[in-house]
DNA sequence: AATGAATGAGAATTCATTCAT
DNA sequence: AATGAATGAATTCTCATTCAT
């Protein structure tokens, strides 16, 4: 029907521009996005209103779609560990799966075109992160600092620990291992 | 005087060009640098042949600035702690200080306009630091890992706390010391 | 309709193009020719794109038209000699016709812009006028070279040829007979 | 002493000049003219005030040192045919040994900054050559025409001429006869 | 005179966005 | 809605010429 019509050519425009700004960055045409898109120049501006926007759309999209692919499976009865662990394997997961969408994440999430708005969008649903982190900090030498701060070491670790694997991929499963293990030390240790 | 003279002019450039680029990105025009530099359009290229050489050139500078700032007081006779508490601090000190060199900093560490020759020379004089943090990482969880994993470890979470030294102004010496000892625990505890 | 459209466009750009290089030389702004052709810069690049291909694209379109004003009327069924003075009188009747053609065309003919496929796609279609240049010079001084140098030199006289017309215009049938008589005895003597 | 110095660095300019358009055409910067002379960019404008006027000043300097090769060794009692076979040797060993050169004037004969002055300045002192094709050619099909008539023939013969000895390199001594004797046809033949 | 750094008016090209069809 | 040609402001870079030293 028409509405699955519209949404599909705006998924395609979407995956488009993923595709391109991981390799071109955010300065990837417009007009590349949309060919690549097979729409034309024009409509992609009845999906979105500007380029901006279409950034700030793909950027929340992109949160969301980690965020789905987190709680998917996530372990809501396990201990705050397990859970830790279960982020941080289908961040590492996601991220070596999806080349160009860590990519494009990754520029984006440095742009500064990227809205306040959608920043906070960016950060809805995460609640039970925020809340297993707080327990996992609660006795180490975080303890008197935001849960934040203990999710964005768990994220920048995450992309450290990536950027190993893909440099040295049969070494891989040691620096998974390695990778949690210093975040767990980092936040969690007494 | 000739001498300096045209020191200064490469250097207002210079510096012109670190002020924009930490406001506009890397696509900050040469001709509005040129402006904030004081000199026109065109001579902007007879000090740098081109917009990519003049990032190069940015992102080594910056990179020897930095360096210099962390060995101009380099605790060289004192344990490998005090050596990593001495460069988090520099680094924090300097990031905190100049917040467009940081800014730029980060947006050329990520561009792929840097060359291989710029990164290579950006990496020169670090061997100290490398071999202090071989020291510290010697019996921690990262032993086995190359040296190179810690510094960056380091670097990322002094990002995270100058970030949050920002956020959270009153609470600046606690996040110094709590990120650093995060980072203690991550690469050094055993 | 929308063919024709296009066609218009694009033809009046090699139009204004071939109007200002005769005057300017290929150093003419495609600002200019823009300009001159009533379309926006931009557009420019949507039919040609850069000013290389545009000035191959004229180059190319150029011999074509030459081509076909030589061959609408040529007498297939006519001795060599006949034939050969159709192509001398169709030459200089064009180029005195189109005085920013004829200028144009000779500043592609020498320049380096002009690629060897363009060059060859201004030969193709010229087969005739070879197997006729070979029967003319088939006995005369020349009959050792190949026929491309009796082409040649049938091409430069015919210049000199009009240079003089436009000098001496009262004189135009003179030059006309004697320029061809100069090349006849010249090739075709022996 | 002073005069031969300033000689020196205005000969050293066009040389380069010469080597340069050569290479680069007409748009061979100045700036890069006055290194290749080893004079500095200013210099090179207290020697000639604009760059039209260097390149005027070269076409008149060229034609001069031409003008030299064919009369240093002129056969002014031989008949007019020896005369004229010897205006066509200067002619192709002066472009075949001084490609340069031969390339430059080439570009400056049908450039249009060249002035008119500069152009009647070019065409001094070849009367001798003027009175030998009138000649040459008083019987000939072009005994109406005048002597600068068949001289431009002779001129362009000869630089086909080259082209094709260029080319085919073995056969240099056929194209060389083979050129003369088609230019002599097509002027003297009765 | 000689120098060479400085100038700034162009030049070619790109690209987000509009709008007639 | 969809199309894609058209727009023109913006951008990087070049180069003849000037002028303070």
């Amino acid at each position: 029907m028409a509405q699955t019509k519209k949404t599909d050519r705006r998924n395609a425009i979407l995956v488009a521009a993923t595709n391109l700004i991981a390799i071109q960055g955010l300065g990837a045409p417009t007009a590349k996005i949309a060919k690549a898109a097979g729409v034309s120049d024009g409509s992609l501006f009845t999906y979105f209103p500007d380029k901006d926007d279409l950034l700030n759309q793909l950027y929340v999209e992109l949160k969301i779609e980690l965020r789905e692919a987190v709680f998917a499976a996530y372990p809501r009865s396990g201990i705050p560990k397990q859970q830790a662990r279960h982020l941080w394997d289908v961040l590492i997961d996601w991220g070596l799966d999806e080349p160009p969408k860590r990519r494009t994440m990754a520029q984006l999430n440095v742009s500064d075109r990227i809205t306040a708005t959608s920043k906070q969008a960016g950060m809805d649903g995460w609640e039970d992160i925020a809340a297993m982190m707080q327990k996992v900090s609660a006795k180490g030498l975080l303890k008197d600092r935001p849960s934040t701060f203990s999710i964005k070491i768990l994220l920048v670790l995450s992309e450290l620990t990536m950027d190993s694997i893909l440099e040295f991929p049969k070494e891989a499963t040691a620096y998974r291992q390695a990778g949690f293990d210093a975040f767990w030390n980092a936040v969690a240790k007494t």
